[in-house]
DNA sequence: GGCGGGGTTAAACAAACGTTTGATTCGATC
DNA sequence: GATCGAATCAAACGTTTGTTTAACCCCGCC
């Protein structure tokens, strides 16, 4: 079992056309529903190239798993700078949802893995949210915090956090569903400019009432405590 | 292949402790990675006795897939009323998607089976949006349509109807990240209850935030087209 | 007592699975 | 030309998979 890297061209060897075949099989039709042969078959390789190459079934499927996933910073990057407005945070914040979507098949599709973890963990998924999520999360609380004047951060902010957070995840794993619904906010050009705009705007619309809910006193049917 | 549908009650035959057994494993590991003899083991059951009760494999997974999705229409009465308020009409969409997380596990992991399926299809992802959430969408887009005073749904109510969805299935999809990010909003008591005054603010919030886009002058830089 | 059928059982089945083996090919190096 | 290591190959390995078989148990009924 060799230990290289993969260039940063693509050289178009076994082990970089099987890296590809598992990140289209993976992701379509999951970890254990895609067997070794059909691996090998789809790369045009041996089956042995498998355990050769990445010691096992499960070492391919963590190889493609955690491929491209060193983006994490530039994610950050997109939205951490204090100085930034609002508005161009958010719009900096959901990009990082949305550029998997533009740029082609093999971010999407190694998107597509992330959020199936969420749902049929692995083994893999306390370590993409240790590296992947955790940091963006924390990230988005302390702009949330700064953003509506905050000591520290309380669960209310958590939970706007959260909720911001689900409208970009929605958007990889509503993906199929939308598609249905709506064909032309799936696929149609543009349509992921339309929802970065869509986004934003929502996203300040929840941060502005979470604003006001801060500033309202407190009604007898708002059960969120205030402060702790 | 008997073809009997349950009691109401559990009478504890092989056949209810198939369907609980397996609606706990699908859940927990997935169609494929549950073995038959998994499932025989925790019911504690012969293996044969499945494919004697549901044919095979498959018809136990549609079985516990389908068990207790009979509640579509007592969702859409939750806010379907045209007399309701906006705020209370989204309190109870968002209950549609709150109570399967408070009563209890069934409904909880049967959930849980219906999410997994928007990612990693088996077959049932078309009866399941047919039966269960197309009716939903529609509903609430005519909601928002009667709200908005429109007189026909385009692109940006659904994309707005879309959004308002997300929020309620991150509750499920999201469910085990929320616990690891911030343990107090999905586990401790109150906590859906809080979950249902936060998104229905939130809600209310980005219907109002569509509201004001319609009624502002375009400005140059949204892509939205007003009108067709 | 004999009978029949729903329910259960252990055992067996073929197929598919992930992985390993040992031989073979191919260049590069000495 | 000989030698070596990397890469590839067909074949086989042992296990697990989903499913089926045929016998068996038990209880009500004629």
């Amino acid at each position: 079992m060799p230990t290289s890297a993969e260039p940063e061209s693509l050289p178009d060897t076994a082990r970089t056309r099987l890296l590809n075949a598992g990140l289209q099989l993976f992701a379509q039709r999951g970890f254990s529903q895609t067997s070794t042969r059909e691996l090998a078959e789809a790369a045009q390789v041996n089956v042995a190239s498998i355990s050769y190459y990445f010691g096992d079934k499960a070492g391919l499927y963590r190889a493609v798993f955690f491929g491209p996933m060193l983006t994490v910073d530039a994610d950050l990057a997109r939205f951490n700078d204090p100085a930034m407005p609002l508005a161009d945070a958010l719009r900096g914040f959901y990009q990082g949802f949305l550029a998997p979507l533009q740029q082609g098949d093999e971010a999407r599709l190694c998107m597509k893995l992330h959020m199936r973890e969420m749902l049929e963990p692995t083994g893999l998924w306390d370590e993409l949210v240790a590296q992947g999520i955790q940091p963006v999360h924390d990230a988005l609380v302390q702009l949330l915090q700064r953003h509506l004047d905050l000591a520290q951060a309380d669960d209310e902010l958590l939970g706007l956090a959260i909720s911001l957070m689900a409208l970009g995840v929605h958007l990889h794993v509503g993906h199929d569903l939308t598609r249905q619904m709506a064909p032309s906010l799936a696929d149609a050009g543009g349509a992921m400019d339309r929802w970065s705009d869509r986004l934003v705007r929502f996203g300040l619309a929840m941060v502005e009432a979470e604003r006001a809910r801060r500033l309202a006193p407190a009604r007898p049917a708002d059960a969120a405590q205030p402060s702790a």
